[in-house]
RNA sequence: GGGAGCAUAGCUCAGCCGGUUAGAGCACCUGCCUUACAAGCAGGGGGUCACAGGUUCGAGUCCUGUUGUUCCCACCA
């Protein structure tokens, strides 16, 4: 056995256990028919990012989770791996080009994707290495990548048979366009904030009329692609010029006016400019009312179709048309206006919507399986609120743009026919046209996006579309771990997917995580300089530390503020195990870890009391009430087992008796074995350092069976009596603080109870625990006890004779004042029981409990009435 | 415009199906280096559970409304 020292160093601990679990390939998840499986995929971290906070709260709940299920005898299989994140990567390597000087475009693509490949290579690995710091159970034979050749083919599989099926189709629609990233963006790819803007007020001339049309917009440089100028069907003001036209100031073009539903007649002026290529709304009017396309910004979001306008930036074109309106007189207003602004999610520029011909996934055939299967419960969301969130989105959404102008990426297996134009979708890249057989065909330059490869991670890291045995044994997955923002982004469509492809949901149910915010509440961001890098917490720290400061801080869906002190009190916890362990193998002798065959009071206490935290603690990790079940075990191992179980253990341990000796030791032995496989899961670490420290069977810790729930260890009365006596324990203990008295003042200690062999059997633990010199234990009191300190219980009236510390009619109101509110207790407990309709209707066992509390309540009562009078003599 | 969350001790948060006297960590006060641990031990102070109604034998917990706050969604130019 190892001399352990007086602090535990999580540094030299972790590397070390991480090392020995890797070298006996435990994380390593094998198909047993004879096991049920329990299969997490991790939400596959961006392959060039570094692992934050948000990361450590992700993998720490799938590691306990994954975890428990292995000790509790699952095929427990947890997928790794990394996803290639499109536009957050090839963004990564552009700016280190452009420190180069260069562009993607001077590399040529497939220069590039070498770049980009060896740039994936180089930092590819560095996350994985953080997750494993952090302790997790990966099966790293098991690791993915979205781009890897399996789900590579799976992302193939899928673009083709959705094309088959109809459900894939390239069009000419209105898309989110980022100018900074130059490409397309789905809707959940553009964050909307609110901005402060301008409302410009501008005169459109009716043709051949002394009449205005006023408009107002948000945006004045999209005018140079107005087509048209919509009023309201029903509005009077302007009935009448409805199927006449304007003239487009500016750009001196003839434009028609409609009248259409979609125009609010109370909103500004009434009349709304259509800008069919720039607006979601007016490429819809655009197209009912068979409006011209006149497409004004480019991929850069500069001017094009604008005359003199042309080459400006939008914003510099804004600005010089607003002047240019204001000479013309036709500017009328400008108000100022709050209005929401999408941006993009990666770099957080204005998108401009623009029509653009893309590739979409029709949604509308995809989302009643996917809404269902919620709806039903066959996959469930913890908490459930979030079915709400997920409903909603469902319920009005447009269908996903999923080609992406970049070239990290699944490029599309689309091909185009320069002979007869039409497009061949194939599984295997084509040598010619599938209509026409012509030679003459050329790719499609763009990628997919990111998501469109995550949407499949369940099944495509499981060998889809080929019919593996993990696919088989593995799927569908059990439960997915995530936050709450990215339901639309993955969540949503994975399950879609699974559906679709697998005809089966991809997980049974989906643990949702809030977000870790800095001490102040706000979000950890680059910009604000507040994050906090989990890989230092863990070097000062320890993994464990950080792991159960998340962990405990936490209950589902909810975010957490992170404060580093709070690591500080967690790594004290692991200390404070480290020093129990410390003691208990100090005091080692024996090399088994049997119970022994008698069992002292103290010892079914303790045995009772973690009988009843394994229960609890598997009821709550059931419900995915982690954090919960963490509390209790914090709690039992500092308050049961070290505050109260080793200091009991102490006079036998320094005890004359050889048998009393072992028996301590087995049962110390035994408890602690127990609650560090109860802990295990929550810290891997320390708890697996300890027990290989300590005589054990089994190689390793995480392999162990999970605690189970003993009816052998059920000791109700036992653990009844005993806290008797720590009641007791309890009440000299504060009376002596009370009063100053320091330890080392030991006392006579006379206790008068009914349960003289109860306490008895405490004896020696009570001596020690009661700082007493002496102990008395007797059905009466002492005679003369005005000379003594008195203090009660519901079980015993004790007598210290410190009177010479003791203010005698102090002494007599303490004790008046205790009475009083004892009486009180009584009285109300009385007064419930006195309700009839309380004992008529709540559940036994409730007014059972309320009869024992008026027991209790009286025995006190008794008790401090008959010390008072002994005070008065 | 729709939806959701949160409001509990000085601070940060737990509190699962409604059922003892509402808990923890940190902070604060008192005493203690009692040979596992001062990263510790023994005590202690501190809460009208946002507000107003309601349901119930019983409400921090369920319902309704109000206020404050955070977030998500939505095509009002």
């Amino acid at each position: 056995m190892r001399e352990l020292e007086k602090i535990y160093d999580p540094a030299s601990t972790e590397a070390r256990i991480y090392k020995m679990w890797l070298d006996g390939n435990y994380f390593h998840a094998v198909i047993d028919r004879a096991k049920k499986p329990f299969t997490i995929v991790i939400p596959p971290p961006n392959v060039t990012g570094q692992l934050h906070l948000g990361h450590a709260f992700d993998e720490t709940l799938q590691d306990v989770l994954i975890r428990v299920k292995r000790m509790q005898g699952y095929a427990a299989l947890w997928v790794p791996g990394t996803d290639h994140a499109g536009i957050a990567t090839q963004i990564k390597v552009e700016e280190e080009l452009r420190k180069e000087g260069l562009t993607r475009y001077d590399l040529g693509r497939e220069t590039f994707l070498e770049r980009v490949w060896e740039w994936k290579e180089k930092y590819g690995s560095r996350i994985v290495e953080q997750l494993k710091t952090l302790g997790c159970s990966c099966d790293w034979e098991r690791e993915r990548f979205t781009m890897d050749d399996g789900c590579s083919k799976a992302v193939r599989e899928v673009f083709v048979s959705l094309y088959e099926k109809g459900l894939i189709y390239k069009g000419n629609r209105i898309i989110n366009w980022c100018p900074t990233c130059t490409t397309a963006l789905s809707d959940a790819e553009v964050e909307h904030e609110e901005q402060s803007g301008y409302f410009w007020h501008i005169k459109y001339p009716v043709k051949d009329s002394d009449e205005y049309l006023t408009v107002a917009t948000t945006r004045p440089e999209t005018m140079l692609g107005d087509s048209g100028v919509a009023v309201h069907p029903e509005d009077e003001r302007y009935a009448h010029l409805v199927g006449k036209t304007v003239i487009l100031p500016l750009m001196n073009r003839e434009i028609p006016i409609i009248a259409d539903e979609y125009v609010d007649r109370e909103f500004g002026t009434g009349c709304v400019k259509m800008t069919p290529c720039h607006d979601p709304n007016d490429f819809e009017v655009g197209q009912r009312h068979g409006l011209e396309q006149i497409l004004v910004l480019d991929n850069e979001a500069k001017v094009i179709n604008g005359g003199k306008y042309n080459g400006l930036d939008r914003y510099d074109a804004r600005k010089e048309i607003v002047a240019d309106l204001e000479t013309l007189g036709l500017l009328v207003k400008i108000e100022e206006h709050a209005h929401s602004v999408g941006t993009c999610y990666r770099c957080g520029t204005t998108v401009e919507p623009i029509t653009s011909p893309q590739w979409f996934v029709k949604m509308e055939p995809l989302t009643k399986d996917a809404l269902d299967v919620v709806e039903d419960g066959r996959i469930k969301f913890v908490p459930d609120r979030f079915v709400k969130t997920y409903n909603n989105w469902f319920s009005n959404m447009r269908d996903w743009c999923i080609s992406r102008q970049l070239w990290w990426g699944h490029q599309i297996p689309a091909w185009y026919c320069a002979d007869c134009g039409e497009i061949t979708v194939a599984r295997e890249d084509p040598t010619e046209c599938a209509h026409c057989h012509g030679k003459n065909i050329t790719r499609d330059e763009d990628v997919l996006d990111t998501w469109f490869s995550s949407a499949l991670w369940p099944f495509s890291t499981l060998g889809w579309p080929e019919k593996t045995p993990d696919l088989d044994y593995f799927y569908p997955t059990s439960v997915l771990v995530t936050g709450y923002d990215i339901i639309f982004f993955w969540v949503a469509r994975m399950i879609f997917s699974g559906m679709e492809h697998m005809r089966e949901r991809p997980f049974e149910t989906v643990l949702f995580h809030g977000l870790i915010r800095d001490a102040e509440g706000r979000k950890m961001s680059k910009s604000l300089g507040n994050g906090v890098d989990p890989i230092e917490v863990i070097n000062t720290y320890g993994a464990d530390a950080l792991r159960f400061n998340i962990i405990t801080g936490n209950s589902p869906g909810n975010d957490m503020r992170f404060y580093t002190e709070r690591c500080e009190a967690m790594r004290n916890f692991a200390n404070k195990i480290w020093n129990a362990s410390r003691f208990v193998m100090m005091n080692l002798t024996i090399e088994d870890n049997a119970l022994p065959e008698t069992l002292e009071l103290e010892d079914k206490w303790i045995l009772s009391k973690l009988n009843a935290t394994i229960r609890e603690v598997t009821e709550n990790i059931d419900r995915f009430e982690l954090g919960i079940a963490a509390t209790k075990i914090y709690d039992f191992i500092w308050d049961s087992f070290c505050d109260w179980y080793i200091e009991l253990t102490k006079p036998r341990l320094n005890g004359e008796s050889e048998a009393a000796k072992i028996g301590a030791q087995r049962v110390l032995l035994y408890v602690l074995t127990e609650t560090l496989k109860l802990l295990h899961p929550f810290m891997p670490f320390i708890t697996e350092e300890i027990f290989q420290a300590l005589p054990h069977s089994g190689e390793v810790i995480m392999t162990a069976a999970y605690p189970v729930f003993s009816a052998a260890h059920d000791f109700a009365r036992e653990e009844a009596e005993f806290e008797s006596i720590m009641a007791a324990i309890r009440a000299v203990r504060a009376r002596r603080a009370e009063m100053n008295v320091p330890p080392s003042r030991r006392s006579n200690v006379i206790i008068a109870t009914e349960k003289t062999d109860v306490f008895n059997m405490g004896r020696a633990y009570i001596m020690k625990l009661a700082y007493a010199s002496e102990l008395t234990v007797a059905q009466e009191p002492p005679i003369g006890a005005d000379g003594y300190v008195t203090v009660v219980t519901g079980d015993a009236r004790i007598y210290m004779p410190l009177a010479e510390l003791v203010d005698l009619a102090a002494e007599r109101a303490r004790i008046e004042k205790e009475l009083a509110k004892a009486r009180q207790d009584l009285e109300r407990i009385e007064q419930k029981l006195a309700n009839e309709a309380f004992t008529a209707k709540a559940p036994a066992n409730v007014v059972d409990a309320e009869r024992a509390r008026a027991d209790k309540a009286k025995a006190l009562i008794e008790n401090l009435e008959e010390s008072l009078a002994a005070i008065g003599k």
